[in-house]
DNA sequence: GATGAATGAGTGTTCATTCAT
DNA sequence: CATGAATGAACACTCATTCAT
């Protein structure tokens, strides 16, 4: 038998990803996908499922790649601002560089698709800085209100700032973020 | 008084907002939408001339209802903090009431629809907010940063605290909606 | 509004019968059965909720049809032999008049999708035959056996001798037809 | 002693005619005949050209199979009634032992793939019975009619007996088929 | 000999839209 | 104004079959 090909797979990632950007999941069918990937649309569905599936897969993969990237720097010696802002820059860097990445990952988790995620299972990815912040918390450097308030005001605006579909006409550069970084921890902070 | 043409429209809306939300863009065909209003598919095109259309329309019919209530209560004589609470409230109140407005306005948002939305117009009606945010800045209340930084520190952790699909399990009471205020004040002031 | 046009249903009945005989279930698509109707294969879904409903419908016409033309001459009046030999002959006539739709029958009956025919609503068009039987058994002229049994010796071999596909090379004449219906009667008279 | 690949292809006989009895030839794919038989699909082809003729060798090993079982116990010394009984009630005995198979071959015969099969060869397994009835007519036991009119009465009507999906809800029982065959038996006696 | 990988052609069905009334 | 009828194009997906190992 013929060995499966990696590439394929890889190839069918990288298209959904630049499809969906460009014109929706509505519009991104299976075989536009497919074409894209320089695949038959049947390959496809040797290596998922079925289009959900695929869908899915791509968001996890993306998922788990940006919490790689977070968490490349992560340092737990270092004092709880810094461990916030190497994460927080981390990231910044992310979206620079893979955009699209990004952006697929805001339409599908504002899509019925995320529905779909074990979110469980992909949470468990970031907890290191969950538990650096609780032990902001505990030493009364940061805020004591739900991780949900700190997340939105720490990284939520980041996501907003870095999404060209929404600050259209407008570019976060090297000089506004550390303005921005100092803007999330002052909503957090003590 | 509301004529017959009108509510047929109104019913439109309310389906396509529904629809959407539950089954998302992609399975939201024009026929379920029609059903769901009670319509026939070929009355919609009375309405609209397709389904793009529909679409956009009900996108900006949300926006100007959001810009609508939160200005509101809006008192150009009240303090900067005053003025930027109110409305924020009113956001959150706006959300609470029509939940599924607001998923539906941050699902199209995310997609590639957005871009057909007339952005300058629709913002035209939030400019008593920029200018309140400006005076603020000029008096020295406010720090002296780009509109979009600010909006990403004031409004935008709302609409993920306030998100469901983003927040899941969690909901955002009226006791931490006085600390999100403030975290939210904090990240903004000089 | 359009109106209907039941030309096209006919012509789908008729497409369906001729291709399901010439190539099978397994071959006759929607789309093949649709061209040979001269019909978009989307309009046969205005007709038709989904292909099975095609089949089964097809089936249906087909055996309420034979069951008019067996039942045209019935005449409660005659003796029990002649009523049964006028149905025998209708049958044969039918048979000879529209071998395909016989053909279609025979096949659909020995497939699964006769289990989605609701049999007894079909059974109700010959309750005059299965009343003439039992006034025979009761009047000591046929044999008094279930009913299934009857029917298997008097109008079973008839499908059998009539179906090319199982009579292949041989051809019932009317001769032959006087003996056969004296052989059926032979087995199910006292 | 069985091979191997003997066990394959008898699985795979038996997969067909379990899969076809069940959702019929339409929905019987390779790739699902495979899964029952527990074969990669391409190993199908390892032993049939295609799909055809691994239906087409179902039915001839079945036909083989219902030829060996109605001879079994045939003996030339006896009476005709009682050769054609004897083959009579060891036909009936195996469609009761093997109903599925039974059924695959009536779905076949009225399908056009039995177009494709070799009667002539066929047919050879069953001369003695043919020889038998012969003997029957010469004797004047039997009325002289056509090979086909006799068979129609004598096998066919138990072929619809014994048919659950023909005769629904009632079943041929032992006593039924003395009088069954005593029915059969005056259809074709002089 | 046996099989998973791969695919072009095809499946049944739904789509957005237009047409006739 | 409003709608059921009608359809070409597209949909997600499966097919029978071949290929490389």
């Amino acid at each position: 038998m013929r060995t499966k090909d990696d590439q394929k797979k890889e190839a069918l990632f990288e298209a959904t990803i630049k499809l969906v950007n460009e014109i929706g999941f509505a519009a991104s069918s299976v075989s536009k996908i497919a074409k894209e990937a320089n695949v038959s649309s049947s390959t496809l569905y040797v290596f998922f499922t079925n289009k959900e599936d695929l869908l899915v897969s791509t968001y996890v993969e993306i998922k788990m790649d940006l919490s790689r990237a977070m968490l490349e720097r992560f340092d737990d010696s270092l004092p709880i601002r810094d461990i916030l802002k190497n994460a927080w820059f981390s990231m910044f860097d992310y979206i620079s560089l893979k955009p699209h990445y990004f952006q697929f990952m805001e339409q599908f988790a504002n899509s019925p698709y995320s529905d779909l995620v074990d979110r469980e299972a992909l949470e468990k990815h970031f907890v290191p800085l969950i538990e650096a912040l609780q032990r902001g918390i505990d030493e009364k450097i940061i805020k004591n209100v739900d991780q949900n308030l700190l997340a939105a005001f720490l990284f939520h605006p980041l996501t907003r700032l870095a999404n060209p579909r929404l600050c259209h006409g407008w570019e976060l550069n090297q000089a506004d973020l550390e303005t921005a970084f100092g803007m999330a921890w002052d909503a957090i902070r003590l």
